[in-house]
DNA sequence: ACCTGAACACCGTTCAAGT
DNA sequence: ACCTGAACACCGTTCAAGT
């Protein structure tokens, strides 16, 4: 599986215009994306990077779509789950997972957006749902509940994330914030009595504050709420037995 | 398109061409989302249905962002507000105005991405956001965790309606979901045991009974979470850091 | 003063034709 | 068999020039 040696007698050799790979696609696609953000992996903008036409690239990606998720996924190999294993109050820790998985859609603005609408699966995702579920368990939380928790709690700090970089990125987007503080502000109590009441509260706090609380009060909530599963399946003998010969032909 | 219309020959009065307003273009452009999507409001694609060129919209529009954010306030009139004053429990009434918003935005699917970034600030939406803080005080919900509790209402009902819409709308996102399911059930005990562990729970479940239940984990935890606002301060005005640290790195 | 035609600088995706 | 040039059908936004 070596490639061949190269032979350089050419004198006039280009500076190794590699082959086309879903790999080299993909890295050069999350170093396009960190040095001119998402905006600018477009097909035609990465096939141009990669010295070819924008059609060849579609042999191996089947849409901008596919591209974007295959991006997340490489970067999410930078979120630290070593609090998993760490010492201190499970929930703690279990922010601190969640919070490095902000950050690190927090440094690449651009992609948390996508980050919504993009499922990743691969071997990076897997393991921070694995992660987050660890430490849900060791925290008690029934595994009904802890598995119906991880979905909310990723979706939270991804719409996090994209809310508060849309803003950094798009002057446009940061006017409809200002637009929308004033408009609580000039609230009427006559009309709008519970928005007078509570006041600056609505806007208080920083970035940070509200995700802390955000992430607290959703690993709470997870804790505390029973799945209408818990009073169907009591037992857990539902599950698929292990895919030993016979294979599951149906999808 | 409209062609056809009786128009006199004599005259070459068209079909009514109406003055360009704000409100005629919101307008003109709720319809076209109606019945093409999100995706067809662009400039070009409004102008032409406006029978103007594109420029012309940039009168009354600042940009594309700002007219989704429009389209967005104009559909939120539809959300049902009257379980505020209805009887039952708090919780239930409020997962019910919660899921008629949810619900306006799965009717017009390509709109509930839009809406996780742009922040109207109209008279529906301030509507939208007293209703859910009567609630909650009628729940007897501090005001600081009211304040920040709407927030993540909102946002989880907007990404839900957000994830589920881009799967009916797109075959591609569908297939990332299957793909990630497949991965989640292939998951070895050895390396992922927590994922094996809890095995199909992680799937399980309507997009009703999961939101349901997302709605009531949240509530849950927005009563139950005091924010760091109740024991930092009393009535001062939050300060920003100095962040004098932004140096003009190059790289 | 107000409006817009035309241009600039891009897009995603497809497929016939070339190697 | 594999790859891609060229085309199709679009974009957002700007601004000089026309009325």
């Amino acid at each position: 599986m070596s490639e061949g040696s190269p032979t350089p007698r050419s004198r006039r050799e280009r500076p190794a215009k590699p082959a086309l790979t879903y790999e080299g696609i993909v890295d050069t696609a999350v170093r396009l994306m960190k040095s001119e953000g998402l905006q600018r992996v477009t097909m035609r903008r990465l096939a141009q990077e990669l010295d070819t036409g924008p059609a060849s690239l579609y042999v191996y990606v089947a849409n901008t779509a596919e591209l974007h998720a295959a991006i997340l996924e490489d970067l999410l190999g930078a979120v630290d789950r070593t609090p998993v294993d760490g010492e201190g109050e499970w929930t703690d820790r279990l922010i601190a997972v969640l919070g490095s998985y902000t950050q690190v859609l927090f440094e690449h603005p651009s992609l948390a957006h996508s980050a919504l609408v993009a499922r990743p699966s691969g071997p990076n995702y897997l393991a921070l749902v694995e992660a987050i579920l660890a430490l849900l368990h060791e925290g008690g939380v029934p595994d009904a509940q802890a598995a119906w928790g991880v979905d909310v709690l990723l979706q939270v700090a991804t719409a996090t994330a994209a809310e508060q970089s849309a803003r950094d990125r798009n002057s446009a987007a940061e006017d409809e914030v200002r637009s929308l503080i004033t408009a609580l502000r000039r609230a009427s109590p006559e009309t709008h009595p519970r928005i007078a009441a509570v006041g600056d509260a609505l806007v208080s706090g920083t970035p940070q504050e509200r995700l802390t609380w955000i992430f607290r009060s959703v690993i709470q909530g997870t804790l505390t709420t029973p799945t209408p599963a818990d009073t169907n399946r009591a037992d857990d003998s539902l599950r698929e037995p292990p895919d030993t010969g016979s294979a599951p032909s149906r999808k």
